[in-house]
DNA sequence: TCTGGTTTCGATAACGTTCTCGCTACTATT
DNA sequence: AATAGTAGCGAGAACGTTATCGAAACCAGA
């Protein structure tokens, strides 16, 4: 196929040494005097020699790659995580290979499933939100296969985990939102099943009952900006209407935000809306839309750093390691609506 | 490291075959009876069989993977085109190696010469704005490596590249304003150096002096909002200001819209905005953004076919592809800013 | 001069596949 | 019944690298 590369054997042709001492000189010094470790990396630059990693890969069963399977990219939350792994992964070293699941459960096992043990050292995975049977991670598990999960992680299987801190970063909001004074709160949730719906639906009721306050609705649906839309519909079709919505995301939010407008619905003023995550939108968005920043690149920075120790040091314990949120007030949560981001 | 996975070998010895058997069993099935082939499947389903890709990449050169270089995936175009290569890619059973550029020429090229040849069957590229030495890439087509550019190409390098109308798009634009009533247009051009960035500018102006405008400006700067705005202060400085504005993409538009809300100036109806992507957020922001959308999910789909012909067919000749752009007409070129979205 | 210890290097097996031969046993043809 | 042809399979080399073992060369000490 592409034209034929110099080998290591080249190398040792050229110079009229043995393939063991080309070797040994390409990495570490010993067992090797300086002036032929300098002969052969001269000669190697010289041919343009790059090593195969097929063969190293082999005779050393590990890859300098891990695998990331992830449901999407085409938001900032997610790319912001990739960014974060692979700048991680090429300090040090790894390089990256990228699974989308669309958030197909189906795609997702295929993927997993074929997979080829061999052709990665480590796993990186944010399952999707169909994901309800494991095995396929449980097999890898099974088979001493590193393996981190980030951000929506299941119970079951027993890995290392890396996520934001979902119930606080809840509490906070449903705070801040009572302390402006909304005290109808309803929350749109995400889909059931994952983790992190599951803390921050808590935290939002935990916060409520500390305030002895009554919930005024739970959805539960999808991420998207028309899923949010679809809910506040529905919410505002009762007789209880609330004045305040926190949204299990930030795109969820716009929706919300993009509805109250369209009915002529002061954001703010009349309801306040808050979101999650930090989106660069919600600071575009008018009104602007408060929200709790997720440490998405730091997400993305520390799994990976997990997984490599997992890689490198097969008795590394299993770690769950919780990143700290950040409340970020905008206007949409401005009672008295007026002054600027 | 992780535990010894089953190999060919082991099939062959609990059937008491060769391992030239099972190998042949496992992918065609001429030249070995349907029994045990069946036999050779259903063992290798029961020891949980994974090939080794490193074996397998070794004897047959070529190991199923491709490599994307992309300066960034934190936005809509980016994120979107990587999906599209992603997608098809995994349907035609070729995997994706990820390098993200962080658009420096440094890490660029860093990453294109530190990539093995012999672990990828081919490469996808977009370059940096910075890039302006194009050896790295050169050096990969002189040792018949497939390479194919999307979005940002170079001129120089001689290679297949796939890439949006970017001047018709650009007329589309600019004919789409004079029709609104505008005649004062400048444009918020890209970098420089790059192609995309040359031809919006020339359909601009082309557009232009069809019929007999002036241009109002031209700056050139980079693609994030905050140059927008940027760009927008120096725009309005001067004594000639325009009545509206052609930005070379919308994350820029996106800053222009809110530097001119600021200022208190309507927009649409006192100037007049439109981007270039169809970014999401350009129909959440207010006014809404209009826009020429980009095929970014065509283009990811159709750079990684034209690289896997490439790779399949060493004398597949080189293509140049230009996929057509749409427009799509919001509030932000509203004469009479009345009407919703 | 002999012994023992280093340093430097080469031969060779191994990693898990695929590929090229060639062999056997069976079927078809005459 | 003899021959040719074919289907099915096995033996072994090959891919490019690393790892193991041992050999050669050199040096120091007695």
């Amino acid at each position: 196929m592409t034209k034929r590369l110099t080998t290591i054997k080249d190398i040792a042709k050229a110079l009229g040494i043995s393939v063991a001492t080309v070797s040994r000189a390409m990495r570490d010094t010993y067992d090797v005097s300086a002036e032929t470790r300098k002969m052969v990396l001269d000669t190697a630059a010289k041919m343009n020699y790059r090593p195969n990693f097929n063969a190293t890969g082999l005779v050393r069963s590990g890859t300098h790659k891990i695998a990331v399977i992830i449901p999407a990219i085409t938001n900032y939350y997610f790319s912001t995580v990739i960014t974060g792994i692979q700048e991680y992964a090429l300090e040090q070293n790894y390089q990256v290979m990228l699974y989308l699941t669309n958030d197909s459960a189906y795609w997702e096992t295929k993927v997993v499933r074929e997979l080829s043990l061999s052709s990665v050292d480590g796993l990186l995975a944010c399952i999707t939100y169909e994901t309800t049977d494991f095995s396929h991670f449980e097999e890898l598990v099974e088979a001493d296969m590193p393996l981190v999960f980030f951000d929506r992680v299941p119970e079951s299987v027993r890995t290392s985990v890396v996520v934001q801190d979902d119930y606080t970063g809840a509490c906070t909001a449903t705070e801040h939102l009572i302390a402006q004074g909304y005290s109808k709160i309803a929350h749109l949730a995400g889909p059931r099943g994952l983790n992190l719906t599951q803390q921050r639906l808590q935290g939002y009721l935990d916060t409520l009952k500390k305030h002895n306050l009554e919930s005024y609705g739970v959805i539960h649906s999808g991420f998207s900006d028309e899923n949010g839309r679809e809910d506040m519909a529905a919410l505002f079709n009762s007789s209880s209407k609330p004045d305040a919505i926190f949204s299990v995301n930030d795109r969820k939010a716009f929706g919300v935000i993009l509805w109250l407008r369209e009915h002529g619905i002061r954001v703010g003023e009349e309801v306040g809306v808050i979101g999650f995550t930090n989106d660069p939108t919600s600071k575009i968005i008018s009104p602007s839309l408060s929200t709790i920043a997720e440490p998405a690149y730091g997400i993305g920075r520390k799994s990976c750093e997990v997984l490599i120790r997992h890689i490198q040091k097969q008795s590394y314990p299993t770690q769950e390691i919780s990143l700290p949120t950040e409340l970020i007030v905008r206007e949409s949560t401005r009672r008295k609506g007026i002054g600027k981001d």
